[in-house]
RNA sequence: GGUGAUGUAGCUCAGACGGUUAGAGCGACGGAUUCAUAACCCGUAGGUCGGCGGUUCGAUUCCGCCCAUCACCA
């Protein structure tokens, strides 16, 4: 890494607005978030943004059939994924959606551009169409009879019974799978991208082999090697030209200058990386162009790293890059590309129940950290796929993060809060010198910044390990019971609970949320990766110790799996699953008493709290204080009110601009520090403390400001 | 069918540009300890590094074939 700050434009892929995140996303997210967190812990500017990918026949048939305008159903979709993401502590500057103003301007240029660079054609194809429903059908909206083997009910482009491929042409009896009509082969006008031009195989020959300007390579190994696989010998020339064009109905954009023709959602998608920023960037002032225009990326010496699923390589290193390249923009620095999840050892099945929708998880109370730390333990910088054993992943958090990990502040904070007024001594050079060596640092660092977090999860459990031998060896509950040693034993503690600041700050990347909590143990600012330097000084003053992290218990998992088991009969779950969790079946944890109901009250009692959906105009952080963010929302009134609200641990005012949520209007207006409090909006959050978070409520799609809420 | 990836202790994974007794964590077993939400510490057992062949003084590491799993392509 240079010395001078990065900056540094990050996405993800696009999650499609059809369906739940579920664990094997996340993977993906997971992983690109604990890599903006560390490059931003170490002072690089880093831009992470996100959107729904919205357009396609799939929304535009799923929409129809939920009774939806498409435009209603992807935001209450949006809402769902956004809320997902920030629950699993995925911070997005910005989420936004391909369905926006932003994206449609940015598709129209980019393919104006690309077509007077010529690398649009028109040309006509033949496909079938299904008269009823007055559509043209993708593959897989036809079904028949496979032509090898007769297997029934057999899908356009393969058979599942003898895995035969095939053109959906060579179906015997075809019907469409929309309204079971037999469809019928019509010819239209589709637009082409000429990926088949030798610009463009010629540019993708070199900008695979190619490094960037500082040496580091676009991609990893695997993924370049399938690129020469695609692109074939210097000479030869294995691509087709890129259908990027839909007829009409189709949920998406029209392409200019072409009535009735619509924008592939894959001509649009990635583009949505860079209405997302735009979006962004006009609220916070940045300027677009450094990021994305060639000439001034190249001198502002900015990145754009892109982090996707081994499924959407095709896409990100072939269409992507020419695609931007022939419209005159900056082509990706890196991509990183991960793999597929599996769960013990398997395939996710619904019908196993190991299709685990990330919302299920957090039903089920299970801590979001857990799987970030289980998820960065195995991640690497190659596209293997990860597997999630359910067992390993009890053992792991327990052994690593409860056993060896926390167990460092507890088996010493008592001391320093009882003995020495919560004060530190100065610590034992020597026995920090692990922690602070500079071999040990450098890789840990350069683990984090290739993705290599395996790597830097196992050395940072091999100090783990030393701060515990250490513990056992100066043996503090000896120490404590002479009244001689009380020097060694405050010496000792403190050394210790600077050891396990350490591990702190190596492990914020990942742990985040457990991270804020040790600042708050140590009563210091966010942790940065140059703290690791120097460590707490004699005489810090620590507050109380908090146990940080419970356990997890197997029993637990067996009910996340059981919540999340699909029966056949189950239909009402679809196979893209938006169902509320409230279907999933009763299970041990969730039949659980929850906390205790208050006493009864009256309707009109009840009638008294003036209820309303507001939405959220503006939020922003509030300067010195630790748990408030500043909210302007829209009653329906002619002016918005302001609330504070504590919500600050747990949402990033940026997210919440654009949500709709239900306050309290007739809360009495109360005088605080920061300003006047005009209300409250409604959170949940679990009184035990048993569960981390906190949950502002949203309204169902339809809603709109101002209305009751009774 | 073609291409690629993967196959290392019970489990999850490191590693070796070919070379003395192949590593870690978890689990198991034994011991020690009680500060720590039974955590921690010390120790022991466990592997013919998927199979067969080749190159080599020497291969688990390189090459070929085969098997299994996964992915991509047609």
């Amino acid at each position: 890494m240079s010395a001078s700050n990065r900056k540094i434009f990050v996405t993800n892929a696009l999650p499609y607005a059809n369906g739940d995140i579920h664990l094997g996303h996340l993977v993906g997210y997971i992983q690109a978030d604990i890599w903006v967190r560390f490059q931003r812990m170490c002072g690089n500017e880093v831009h992470y943004v996100c959107a729904d990918d919205t357009h396609g026949a799939p929304v535009m048939l799923r929409a129809e059939k939920e009774g939806l305008a498409p435009e209603v159903f992807i935001e209450r979709v949006r809402v769902e994924h956004m809320r997902d993401f920030a629950d699993f502590g995925v911070a997005f500057d910005n989420y936004h959606s391909t369905h926006s103003e932003e994206n449609r301007a940015y598709a129209e240029d980019i393919y104006r551009r690309l077509r007077a660079a010529g690398m649009i054609e028109t040309r006509a194809i033949e496909q079938f169409y299904d008269p009823v429903k007055q559509m043209f059908l993708a593959d897989r909206y036809i079904k028949g009879e496979c032509p090898k083997c007769a297997a029934k009910d057999q899908y356009g482009d393969s058979c599942e019974v003898c895995g035969a491929a095939y053109a959906p042409t060579e179906l015997r009896n075809p019907y469409s799978a929309v309204s079971g009509a037999t469809p019928e082969l019509r010819s239209s006008e589709h637009y082409f991208f000429r990926l088949s031009d030798p610009r463009a195989v010629e540019f993708l020959r070199e900008w695979t082999r190619a490094t960037n300007a500082d040496g580091s390579r676009r991609m990893p190994p695997e993924a370049s090697n399938k690129m020469r696989e695609w692109l074939g010998e210097a000479g030869e020339n294995r691509l087709s030209d890129w259908d990027i064009s839909r007829d009409a109905p189709y949920f998406g954009f029209e392409i200019p200058d072409a009535p009735g023709k619509y924008f592939y959602v894959w001509l649009d998608a990635p583009i949505g990386y860079l209405a997302s920023f735009k979006h962004y960037a006009d609220r916070v002032g940045l300027d677009v162009g450094d990021f994305i225009d060639p000439a001034r990326a190249a001198a502002s010496g900015t990145e754009m790293v892109h982090f996707i699923g081994k499924d959407i390589l095709y896409f990100h290193a072939l269409f992507w890059p020419a695609m931007l390249q022939f419209a005159g923009l900056r082509t990706p620095n890196f991509l990183n590309v991960n793999g597929f999840l599996t769960v013990d050892g398997a395939k996710m099945s619904k019908s196993r129940g190991t299709f685990i929708t990330a919302r299920s998880y957090l039903e089920q109370k299970l801590n979001p950290e857990w799987l970030r730390y289980y998820f960065a333990a195995k991640l690497n910088s190659n596209i293997e796929d990860l597997d999630l054993s359910l067992d390993d992943f009890v053992a792991k958090v327990n052994s690593d993060l409860v056993g060896k990990f926390v167990n460092i502040a507890s088996r010493c904070a008592g001391f320093i809060s009882k003995r020495f007024e919560g004060r530190l001594a100065a610590s034992d050079a020597a026995a920090l010198a692990p922690f602070g060596d500079a071999a040990t640092l450098a890789q840990l660092t350069r683990a984090f910044n290739d993705r290599d977090y395996s790597l830097a999860l196992r050395e940072i459990m091999r100090l783990a390990d030393v701060a515990n031998v250490y513990v056992n060896d100066e043996k503090p509950w000896e120490l404590a019971k002479d009244p001689a040693q009380h020097e060694r034993l405050h010496r000792a503690c403190s050394t210790a609970l600077n050891q396990f600041r350490a591990l702190a700050i190596l492990l914020k990347p990942v742990l985040p949320q457990l991270a804020a909590q040790v600042e708050a143990f140590f009563g210091v600012a966010p942790f940065a990766w140059r703290d690791l330097a120097a460590p707490l000084p004699a005489g810090h003053a620590i507050n109380p110790y908090a146990h940080l992290m419970t356990r997890v218990e197997r029993k637990q998992i067996d009910a996340l799996i059981e919540a999340n088991r699909e029966t056949l009969s189950s239909d009402s779950r679809s196979a893209s699953g938006t169902a509320p969790a409230s279907a999933a079946p009763a299970t041990p944890a969730a039949a659980e008493a929850p906390a205790e109901a208050a006493s009864p009250i009256s309707i009109d009692d009840f009638g008294k709290v003036d209820l309303r959906i507001a939405k959220i105009v503006a939020a922003e952080h509030v300067e010195g204080a630790a748990k408030l963010i500043k909210l302007q929302l829209d009653i329906g009134e002619a002016r918005p009110r302001q609330v504070f609200a504590g919500i600050k641990s747990a949402y990033d005012p940026a997210l919440l601009v654009g949500r709709l949520t239900v306050m309290v209007a007739n809360l009495a207006p109360r005088k605080m520090k920061f300003g006047l409090s005009e209300g409250m909006v409604l959170a949940a959050s679990d009184d035990t403390g048993e569960v981390p978070g906190l949950f502002i409520l949203s309204p169902d799609t339809g809603a709109t400001p101002g209305m009751r809420v009774k």
